[in-house]
DNA sequence: AATATACAATACTTGCCAGTATCTTATTAT
DNA sequence: ATAATAAGATACTGGCAAGTATTGTATATT
């Protein structure tokens, strides 16, 4: 048997993530990423057989990242709602302040415009994070620490307010404050049907 | 004298829109454009010094059109809440059913990412739509029929909402439900203070 | 009618980059 | 040691599309 590389198909993933997260893809050549990666292009193609291939292999390291930060991070919280709160901030950090991150989703969205493969993989990922966040929801409500009818619609439009607040970032840098990531954090629990004060106490007022 | 065609400029922006809203920005090229608009690709770099320009022209001709439509629908409806739940309406159907829209948009995002003149003008564009929101909230909350505090924060929360549910609309087909339509309205409603039934009089039960 | 000039068509150049063909090198089983 | 083979380097091809040079044509002023 000859040698093997069984770390290169990942190294390239991770140079081409990097690559097209700072630049967009169509902005990047193989070239680059060959020497991002310290090969050249012709080594990109013993382990990718199109440019479209490493972009879905960029796209699934990408997902995988997302999935160790979130489950490392709930491993860690015991309380329902500091669960939660912990798992948007740093939904709001992925989106808003790391731009890499940004960037790399936003280009996505673009390409699932015109690819299947793209779209089905985003949705297939997105799916597990929406799941993920009703999970949580659902046992803070039990908790007593939400009030919510429906999580699932919720936790939609919640989702969907993180996604543009991700877009917004683009356009208004402010959003980068920390005191601006606290009140985006608190709008969306607010969504969630968390109330300020005294949290779950607030029905019997009336 | 010589003679003129001023039409051009706006009938090329026109079919460039349609092209670049069907198939994107990247994969379309100025031949295809030429055709749609019945010229040749040399009568775009008459009016037009590359297809740079072309975007933004494209761009600024979809902003237009969103003022024009949005003008005309809060012109026709007297009662606040009515008119705010008919912009609503509107922008969930450009987001979501106008498939063109939806498309383009996304594409503007992308593009944003690069280049600082797209950015600007959508950033333009969305002050113009953040600022005719909070107009219409605020009118809304002083006619008592929202409880909300700071207009502006919700107003921000509910945009990104929508822009969210535009990039959900791409992988989530059922979000074209007539019935979704509303729920998301409605969901939208909430976010700017809107508490269902019996409106402003909820606060007094307490 | 003549002519100046903007509009438009045609044909061409140029550069970029994905993908490929071929050659070299390193590793491992025998 | 050596044959077999995977990994990688280098140099090349081919196609696409932006942009340009040139030529043609219609219109408005004189």
């Amino acid at each position: 048997m000859p040698r093997t590389a069984p770390h290169m198909p990942l190294k390239l993933a991770e140079a081409a993530f990097e690559q097209f997260a700072t630049e967009g893809f169509a902005n990047v050549n193989l070239d680059q990423i060959a020497v991002h990666a310290g090969v050249t292009k012709g080594a990109i193609y013993c382990h990718y057989k199109s440019k479209h291939e490493l972009i879905l292999a960029a796209c699934m390291h990408y997902y995988r990242l997302y999935q160790v930060k979130v489950h490392g991070l709930i491993a860690s919280v015991p309380d329902p709602l500091d669960r939660l709160r912990k798992v948007l901030e740093l939904s709001i950090y992925n989106c808003v302040i790391d731009k890499k991150n940004r960037v790399f989703t936003t280009e996505i969205f673009a390409l699932s415009l015109q690819h299947i493969d793209v779209r089905s993989g985003w949705a297939q990922f997105y799916d597990t994070v929406r799941e993920l966040f009703i999970g949580l929801v659902t046992t803070a409500k039990l908790a007593g620490q939400l009030q919510i009818e429906d999580p699932r619609s919720a936790v939609d439009m919640m989702l969907s307010a993180i996604e543009g607040i991700k877009l917004r970032a683009t356009f208004e840098p402010h959003i980068s404050d920390p005191v601006e990531q606290q009140n985006l954090v608190q709008g969306l629990l607010k969504i969630l049907g968390y109330t300020e004060g005294s949290s779950a106490d607030v029905m019997q007022k009336s």
